[in-house]
RNA sequence: GCCGAGGUAGCUCAAUGGCAGAGCAACGGUUUUGUAAACCGUAGGUUGGAGGUUCAACUCCUCUCCUCGGCUCCA
């Protein structure tokens, strides 16, 4: 059995308290789950009327008073058909419908818990009494809604969440990490840094990559394409744009056409704008024939590419609607694919290290669930695939959840997850078997014997897409980029004009030398000009006057510890050309 | 898409039915600076958009677009 933490009870305890304070407000209240989560509870209710903010005060006062009056929570089993009838007599339909779902599962007895007015279904364990919660640790937070049992085609319940601690001062701990975590967003850091702008007249969900983003995205680009030239991949080209019936073969039409932009019809063709690279890379590999000796083919390519999300989900650049994705198509034989596997693996971990978030990644196998009819139909070659890929993994050491039913329609998927600041979880990264797509294109490959034979497909990408990369990389570092990914790594300030022409030496120096500099030459004062430079999070700060000139140096001050150094024009070259050699 | 909260100058925010404002940024000038904000001035707005109520609308109502927090979905 799973062991509960303490801190679980209690967060699991105080929903049963705010639904009890939900009842005193509401009698007519239907209830539906209130499990514990990260850092406190839910619960989810069906109610007459729609919550406002305020209600949450009003509900963590009943909640208080609830903790007040110390009250037993009281075990009882029941069977199935009591608490089917009880939970019927007291109008809790949502919780009839779980006592249901238990019977089918062949459950004869159920657990119900009491605590004063409110009695609920509940497998528990919860404390003994409501006055064990510290009755100033723990705060609703927010009002959601929230489908009944997570399905789309249910009713919309009202969620209330709320965060729940040991003590009062877990609970500022938590409130003021929060507070920071919204000092971090890539939202609020890409306005100030000016990075990129979404702007409502170009479209939602469409980012527009400022020159200071595009600095940083340029070397990002750099930095992938050459490490996968250097490994073997050679590089493609394809249009953003494609016959719909490209889509029809790739089955990418009938899974995905609610989330693609709707077609273009050009004389009696349909165009999409293409939601994947997959079948355009395809056709490349299609267009000549290939022997057993060319493999394995890497293909590779920053494609652009559109899907048409739900306006509700968008968000910055974590989730956009025009995308450019780091992506690849390795075509290999089936006796290749564990190495070229594992080298994907490897080239992924380098990846993630030189961008500094190795250390925040977390891996998931994400592999089928029952619901066969969202994935392509073949149960030989996905049983294949999932124990290839988990065997790989295995094989590799890495440590994996498995995500079931996260896989693609194609394929089982290795998901490279990460946190955003706010704690919420996305793939960054991800590399897929593909058993179906040579089959469904026809692609083959001639073997040693002249005969063609179906070559195995991995779907990869080494950095995820540049957009969202972006975004947990602004967030991870607060916008204090390291030096080879800043988009000014130096500023060049002279102390007066009577400097300016020896700090554009230095300029055009550093500029010959392909670090990216500026100079500010504006009359204000030298500590506005420094605290401007700190403010945009600039790496080094060259500040030159009469002393620096003389001695053909410059006063460095980092951006790290504030400190400042003399040293040699050429000296600080070399030690800024040695940190962006090293990516540090 | 759904539930909720928002949208006021380039940015951050004020103005609860009665003359749309501040700070920063921008621009012009003075200052020529030694390590996180010099000084003076100027300009900047159909209050997201459309309609309605009213003598009068940033403010109230309807629709719509966008943003934010969740849900669902997802790279």
């Amino acid at each position: 059995m799973k062991k509960i933490e303490k801190i679980e009870i209690l967060r699991h305890s105080t929903a049963h308290v705010l639904a009890a304070a939900v009842l005193g407000m509401f009698p007519e209240a239907k209830f539906g789950m209130g499990p514990a989560v990260e850092n406190g509870f839910y619960y989810d209710f069906d109610l007459p009327r729609t919550l406002i903010p305020e209600d949450l005060e009003i509900l963590e006062n009943k909640m208080k008073e609830i903790i007040k009056a110390n009250i037993k929570f009281e075990q009882a089993d029941a069977s199935i058909e009591e608490a089917e009838n009880d939970f019927k007599e007291l109008g809790q339909s949502y919780k009839v419908e779980l006592i249901r779902d238990l019977k089918e599962e062949g459950h004869k007895k159920v657990c119900i818990y009491r605590a004063g007015i409110f009695v609920d279904l509940c497998s528990g364990p919860h404390l003994d009494y409501t006055g064990e919660i510290p009755a100033d640790a723990f705060k609703l937070t927010r009002i959601s809604g929230a489908y009944w049992k997570s399905d789309e085609k249910n009713k919309q319940l009202q969620r209330i969440y709320g965060v729940a601690f040991e003590s009062k001062k877990d609970l500022d701990e938590y409130l003021r990490s929060m507070e920071d975590a919204k000092e971090r967003d890539h939202r609020k850091i890409g306005k100030e840094l000016k990075l990129f702008h979404i702007d409502e007249n170009v479209g939602k969900g469409l980012p527009l990559w400022m020159p200071k983003g595009a600095a940083i995205r340029q070397v990002l680009q750099r930095f992938i394409e050459d490490e996968e030239t250097k490994r073997g991949y050679l590089r493609t080209y394809t249009p953003v744009i494609g016959n719909v019936k490209l889509y029809k073969i790739s089955g990418h039409w009938d899974h995905y056409k609610n989330d693609m932009y709707p077609p273009i019809k050009i004389d009696d063709e349909e165009y999409i704008l293409r939601p994947m690279t997959c079948p355009h890379q395809f056709m490349i590999y299609k267009a000549e024939q290939h022997s057993y000796r060319e493999l394995p083919l890497r293909y590779a390519e920053l494609a652009e590419m559109y899907r048409k999300e739900k306006s509700g989900e968008l968000s910055g650049l974590m989730r956009v609607m025009g995308f450019t994705l780091n992506d690849a198509h390795i075509f290999c034989t089936p006796e290749q694919l564990e190495k070229e596997f594992l080298d994907v693996l490897d080239l992924i971990q380098f990846s993630l290290k030189a961008l500094g978030i190795n250390k925040e990644v977390s891996f998931r196998a994400s592999l089928r669930d029952k619901e066969k009819s969202k994935y392509l139909n073949n149960d030989k070659l996905w049983d294949e695939s999932e124990k290839i890929l988990t065997d790989i993994l295995d094989k590799a050491g890495i440590k994996y959840e498995v995500g079931v039913g996260e896989a693609a329609f194609y394929g089982p998927k290795a998901d490279i997850q990460i946190k955003n600041v706010l704690g919420k979880e996305e793939t960054i990264i991800t590399m897929q078997i593909d058993l179906n797509s040579a089959e469904r294109f026809d692609l083959f490959y001639i073997d040693q014997s002249g005969k063609k034979q179906r070559p195995v497909i991995i779907h990869r990408s080494a950095i995820g897409c540049i957009e969202r990369t972006m975004a947990f990389l602004i967030e991870h570092y607060a916008g204090a980029f390291p030096v080879w990914l800043s988009s000014v790594q130096v500023i060049i300030i002279p102390v007066s004009e009577k400097f300016n022409e020896y700090g554009e030496k230095i300029f055009e120096e550093l500029k010959n030398k392909d670090i990216r500099a500026e100079i500010d030459k504006s009359s204000e004062s030298l500590g506005k000009r420094i605290r401007e430079a700190e403010k945009q999070k600039i790496p080094y700060i060259l500040v030159v006057g009469e002393k620096e000139e003389k001695a053909e140096s410059v006063a460095v001050r980092m951006r790290e510890n504030k400190k400042q150094e003399v040293m040699k024009i050429k000296e600080f070259i070399e030690k800024i050309e040695k940190e962006i050699k090293e990516k540090i």
